[in-house]
DNA sequence: ACCTGAACACCGTTCAAGT
DNA sequence: ACCTGAACACCGTTCAAGT
């Protein structure tokens, strides 16, 4: 079936917004490139940022499946964490716009993008749960694990965007190198107290 | 002396990101604020970006001098260390937008900003080195232990302000917990390899 | 239920003119 | 060198009206 004229909307944003970043995304040009009248987004979303919102989610939402794939994967626990920090910065550094505006400051709440975000945190947290049974994580809270994790991909892809990461410089420190770093020292942190225990 | 209309301006549009986000920094209240008319900023800057990247420059700027006046306290390398990191952490959690102005997208190259973000990562590597040769941190190259660091301060302040982390649940993963528990994880690393060595 | 055209308030930027 | 008032193009949002 054809696409309705919301989804039309929803694809037109994320197309503006991988073209020209946010502030080439104008109610204007998205209902444009839809097809319909400059004021026949109002009939589907509250306001702009509702739009905007829907986008969000879609997005979050996807990052969530690409988890939730490898989940199914069933390779080693490591494996698998790694895999999913790559395709995080895989996806923050190819469509940095969403990137940002899935992360950025939201007045109003988008109930929508809270429970997509709270499933793929779900999901990842599974994983981390999965890796330090296999002893290659510390043990402790795993929802704090999990945000440890979180911090370091999320930080590394926003510096990197920004330009404040040091790539040039013989450190030579790309996303996927802090993400490597950190999964090797809390391996031998993890190590270290199993050492201490037995 | 009286501060001159230039550095009115850029007053003028840092309040207005504290009180109202980005969104709220219009050039024209901008102006208001400083008691000229609204398109005086165009003889001090070439137009909005380039005031905001004023702004962003003498924030950057001032934070590597708190980083700056840490090193001459003399305190324990790991303190000193964690004391940068709160620092950062306090600086992004009391001016949310003044944070995400710095770390957003430039579409023109700014110099200021990037000479100033150059300052403050070089203290920082000054920081790390110290504290790597106090064996309390992971030997290896510098820049890239201090990007790691950065990378996990930076995106646990970034998700912590945009609702992505999770404050609420048990794991009580804060941003300064999270540096917290990088911190002992690398001391744990970096004594497991020493202890491997001797 | 969905869409349109006209209209309003607001904004960034430019320009001619003033001191 | 610095500032002003008027003007232009553009944008988000609203409203009355159409099917």
């Amino acid at each position: 079936m054809a696409p309705k004229t919301r989804d039309l909307l929803i694809s037109a944003a994320a197309d503006l917004l991988d073209q020209g970043g946010l502030e080439a995304v104008t109610l204007r040009e998205v209902s444009h490139r839809a097809g319909v009248s400059h004021n026949a987004p109002y009939k589907h979303f509250a306001d702009k940022e509702a739009l905007l919102a829907a986008v969000a989610a879609k997005e979050m939402t996807r990052l969530g499946s690409t988890f939730a794939a490898l989940e199914a994967d069933h390779s080693a626990p490591e494996d698998m964490l790694r895999s999913a920090m790559r395709e995080y910065v895989v996806w923050a550094l190819s469509y940095p716009a969403r990137f940002k505006l899935v992360f950025g400051t939201w007045t109003t709440g988008t109930e929508e993008l809270a429970m997509a975000a709270e499933s793929s945190r779900t999901i990842l947290i599974g994983l981390v749960g999965t890796a330090q049974r296999a002893g290659v994580l510390p043990s402790g809270d795993v929802e704090r694990t999990a945000a440890l994790l979180q911090a370091v991909v999320h930080g590394a892809v926003d510096l990197a965007l920004s330009g404040h990461l040091a790539i040039g410089g013989k450190g030579h420190a790309s996303p996927e190198d802090l993400v490597d770093d950190l999964l090797r020292h809390l391996r031998i942190s993890a190590t270290a107290a199993t050492h201490r225990k037995s």
